[in-house]
DNA sequence: GATGAATGAGAATTCATTCAT
DNA sequence: GATGAATGAATTCTCATTCAT
């Protein structure tokens, strides 16, 4: 499959051996083929980014909806440890995919990612009643971007930067801590 | 000069038009100057990255330096602000020089430049006596880590998706909420 | 039909857009079908030229044989008048199916063009005695040659070049006289 | 020299076997020393039909500067003489230039051509007194339009269809006849 | 130190044609 | 007869880098 062979090049060779015909020939196709799939080289790297958000949304989700219904569990920390984990694959092709789009100006990409959590976030936040304090802020739009800006950016970093505490349960508290932190009411602000 | 010439290809004809024959053109050198110069093409994306850096961490330093001897501001307030002023320019030279080298497999400079900010925080949470509640955690390494990476992923985020309230009192209000939320003992976990 | 999608898509897109694949969907078929009725690409281009040849020999044969019946009209503006008409239309059309040709050294066409002119041309004289001054010169091959590529050489011309006065009666006029001088016999040359 | 060797190959091999490489090649350079020499392939076959008119237009006018010194010749056999004897060299090249370049839409070449033949032309009939019989024609724009691209147009369908006679005194002598002839007064038109 | 013409490997993409279904 | 996915040779053009002057 042209995907998983532009996957796999990015992966064993890095991004500099990524080319069209390396591709088509990984898949064990003809260039020509992979042309009739893919209307330029730019809309493989592009498919490959919304798999790889979409993987993650699915993550999150599956996380937090299992924790919703075991009362045991909190879905806060069960959706930021599987966004860590989600994340923590396939690095290095997220990475070319994404800063290819990033690189030719689709900024909308980092915005569909993060959105995928933000919006996970709002669903969860509209069911603050039961997982968060009872005096938790009601979260705004602005609220909303950044926190899952915030989630997402902090992960990112972590695995960009090859963070030693990347899979330790104190960055997955901390995390959860600054989500919960977040959204907790008595915060005295000064200015 | 070699990286003004470059940051204004960046800015004003897109990264596709960068070129070394192009840079030297719009530096008003040749080609064999430029290299005497740098080594090669990543090195000038490369200290573009360090300027950015660099501007950055001295804006928000300043800002905090100053609203430390003004009782009257806070400074963390102050340090955010001036970080989202300096993100917001030169966004597109940033941009390109920070994906170049991300392109090629620089992950350390998403270190150093959030590292920055994170030697500031540190700074800051160290006179937390004065700054911050008395009842303030102290920061651990992984903390300083989370709270850097946090904030300059939510400013960068911002600055990438064009979102519309990223010049707003709110959005900053929210960010030094995020900030001091974190920081603040009584957030009570649960797992 | 085939000739049609691509006399289309030499119309409105181009030669540029002209291809195999995209003939046969613009003609509702596919490839295969394609290659079922012609050759190759080259002979879809070869039918239509000869269509068109062939359109423009109809169109002089008719008004000359109308003109020949009406005493009062003279054949040969009437036959210059409708290869002007003629090679009017369809002018990007013509010209991408006989530049093709030409372009891969299909000198012949140029020459069965002009020829079924000279054909007709011929056709004419022989009926000089009617149609031309009592003294006109009686028809070589060489001079029919001539003046049957004079004709097709000026019109050809007047349509590529987008002549201004193509539409008016003084380019008929000028192309009459030309072809009427040229068989007047008192022409007196000198070396 | 770039155009040579383009006018080598599509000499030697025809005009299928022309590509950047090729040329780059027979011209001893290398393909990036060619494309800072011409902005691509097309600029090369402009330069050369750019070249090739000039050098018909110097022929002639060379030709009929002579024969107008010499009060023995003939100045419009001597031009017509002289673009039979210029459109009969480089064929093969000249054809593929300008094919090249009506394939692509410039028809102003076809005009810029004949509109050499067609100033020279002009200017010979503004000595018409002395070269051409007392009762000529004053030649307006559309008779100098006609009568240029009446004898270009001969010529080259000669020279493509590989007309027996091009050579031959004869053709020679009925060129000069169709000009002198529309140039003569007395032709009695009738509609 | 500066120059800038020359290099040439390399990359993306096209399209006429085939042939198994 | 029709289909249309697959082919892959071929072509144009780019650009980081070098080095003789």
């Amino acid at each position: 499959m042209i995907l998983e062979a532009t996957a796999q090049i990015l992966l064993k060779e890095g991004r500099a051996a990524l080319n069209t015909n390396r591709i088509a020939e990984r898949a064990g196709i003809s260039v020509g083929t992979l042309y009739q799939y893919f209307r330029d080289k730019h809309a493989i790297l592009i498919q490959i980014a919304h798999r790889e958000i979409e993987r993650d949304r699915a993550a999150v989700m599956e996380a937090i909806a299992k924790a919703s219904q075991d009362g045991n569990v909190d879905p806060t920390r069960s959706g930021i440890r599987a966004l860590i984990t989600s994340q923590r694959k396939q690095t290095k092709v997220r990475r070319a995919a994404f800063d290819a789009l990033l690189a030719e100006g689709l900024g909308q990409f980092g915005f569909e990612s993060s959105s995928a959590i933000q919006q996970i976030t709002a669903q969860v936040a509209m069911n603050r009643d039961r997982l968060f304090p009872e005096d938790a802020r009601k979260p705004s739009a602005t609220m909303l971007f950044v926190i899952s800006r915030a989630v997402t950016g902090v992960i990112r970093a972590a695995v960009a930067e090859e963070f030693p505490l990347l899979a330790t349960r104190e960055f997955e508290n901390e995390l959860v801590r600054l989500v919960r932190a977040y959204f907790t009411r008595n915060a005295k602000e000064k200015n």
